[in-house]
DNA sequence: AGTGGTCGCTAAACTGATTTAGCAGAGCAT
DNA sequence: ATGCTCTGCTAAATCAGTTTAGCGACCACT
């Protein structure tokens, strides 16, 4: 692609000066002492030409590639992967910067693939993304140059950016408690192995530790609590009709995310009670089912789009290397009321 | 990143051998008359030094980057996404090349970036992707190079990769047809604007004619057509509870879309009517909300991952220039029955 | 002895930029 | 006239590979 383009020689030849001079001026060096005129003239011949400077060549004297390396674990099998994407492509290109792509899914021998292709084409820096907010150990190979950890941290000291789920657990409970609820509260979604495998998960623990900390102050105590073995619709149906069967009914629901919560819907459904006349529900991530249920969901929104934004400034930018927390908007949602009379 | 790596001088120096020699050993060339020993030498040096090419310096001279651009419109933030990123990121990596991810957001502002960014990374392909599958004009200035839309088609005589929608809609009229149902089946999504304007869909109007195709050949006409402005849930239930208050009651419902399909089920669950006992329902896309849902629901599957890893085929390994249709496979799930007796 | 061919290998050019070191000429002071 | 600085610019090296052209040694044949 794109062969016959003109060269910087072309241009110093047109602008009769010599290549030095073109690069000078183009790069907007200072301190150099070409005149007005020969500005003019090298600007003059570069529009003329239509110049594009060849970055490969570039990046072989300059050892900079303005690319950042976007490597994942899984990025298709969320669908909020796309945010985290956009949110970095969005960052870089404001730096005239691009990305390159590419996924482990998980797997060693990939993994090992994937960081030789980007060190390979000398990328400026990595971006280290994990689809389910977690702690990992980052391969060293990548540790030559600059790293910053997307939707996870490590204990390599490395600058991190992670959605603030406590903060989010905190809202939560206090939305709930605002509307008048206290001691009629269920929460379904616990689960030992996220809450306690910090390689797992960091969400479940930070979420169950921002919801406890808000009811403590106010002296509330959870009706009851459900383990889920995994965060799907089909464990929360079931978790919301094992709490259908206990002699006293919940008055809201906190579900620990939003496919808990549509299974919950269902379960509720079936049994004819509405949502939030009988009961109010509310969750977390703000997936895209949140606001197509009927009635809409209020949930607290993983801010992908912005994590993939701060991950970029931080990398180009340079930032503390402490985890760097994104707010998790609260969406108030017609699932919310204050409980029956 | 990745300074003080060994270059190709250091390993034809601790070869003993010339960079001649072990650029060409190194690359495997045919026809050089170079010693199996000076063979040995040089793999053994390469080895020891850890030694891997770089690549900036490699495409300077060759003009190949083994990078492909996939620029698309806003496909990276929707939900199928990820699965034609993936399915060209596998493809990639088996051909040992990596991906340079773009969003133009339809805007042109942002397309004359994306494209000058590739270009200038002097990119050996480009996949031209399109969130909706429809009908596009290529931006003259990728024309240069090979280029594949992902999605979409154009009148440049491009090839592409196109999901196969009017197949589609056969399998979904022939699976309702052999479970018995015949004069009671409605269809919910029609859309003036979809079907007619190409640069808009492509996929109303093959899924459309697909339908009737298998249904004119059955000699069954459609019950009832609902028109919707937009393919969400909020106008599915719209159009279902539309058809509930009509005197005779859809057996079955084909809906041109899974959101579409959520939507009805919404209805018919306030309607106290039961799927597939009361109505079946059948639809398009393959969403993962299609399984989620209670009975789940029988869908014809958007095969993004196969659409990506084909488009990234016919991009490096060539390929005719007609469309390349890649076949829907039908889910088949609870939401079918045969018809109430 | 001279010629031609093959074998095994290398020197040097080349890709397109950036960057270092330095040159020619003008102006000024001594 | 000499030395000095300053101005405005350029030659050449450099980055790390690929590729072209060709060299010296050895052998066979006339």
């Amino acid at each position: 692609m794109g062969s016959n383009r003109a060269t910087l020689a072309d241009v110093a030849r047109r602008a009769g000066l010599s290549k030095t001079a073109a690069s000078m001026v183009l790069n907007g060096r200072e301190g150099t002492r070409l005149s007005a005129e020969a500005h003019q003239r090298v600007f003059a011949a570069a529009e003329e030409l239509g110049y594009r400077p060849n970055l490969a060549a570039r990046s072989l004297r300059t050892r900079k590639t303005a690319t950042i390396a976007f490597v994942s674990d899984i990025v298709a099998t969320t669908r909020f992967a796309g945010d985290l994407i956009r949110g970095a492509l969005d960052a870089a290109r404001e730096r005239d910067h691009v990305l390159l792509i590419t996924e482990t899914q998980g797997d060693a021998t990939f993994e090992q693939y994937a960081i030789e292709a980007v060190l390979d084409r000398q990328v400026d820096g990595v971006i280290y993304a994990a689809m389910a907010t977690r702690r990992l150990t980052v391969p060293p190979a990548i540790l030559g140059g600059p790293v910053v950890l997307l939707n996870a941290t490590s204990s390599d000291g490395l600058p991190s950016v992670v959605p603030d789920d406590e903060g989010a657990g905190r809202s939560v409970a206090a939305a709930l408690l605002e509307l008048g609820h206290r001691d009629a509260i269920a929460l379904i979604g616990r689960n030992r192995l996220k809450e306690d495998d910090p390689e797992v998960s960091l969400a479940a623990r930070a979420r169950l530790h921002g919801i406890r900390q808000a009811l403590d102050e106010a002296d509330v105590n959870l009706l009851a609590e459900c383990f889920c073995a995994e965060w799907l619709p089909e464990h929360g149906y079931a978790a919301m009709r094992g709490l259908l069967n206990k002699p006293k009914r919940p008055s809201a629901i906190i579900c620990m995310n939003d496919r808990l919560a549509f299974g919950a819907y269902q379960a509720l459904g079936e049994a004819g009670l509405s949502v939030p006349e009988d009961i109010s529900v509310i969750s977390f991530d703000d997936d895209p089912i949140a606001a197509w249920l009927r009635p809409s969901l209020a949930t607290t929104a993983l801010p992908h789009e912005q994590m993939g934004r701060r991950a970029v400034e931080l990398l180009l930018d340079g930032g503390a290397a402490e985890p760097s927390l994104v707010a998790m908007p609260l969406r108030r949602r017609r699932s919310l009321a204050p409980p029956a009379g």
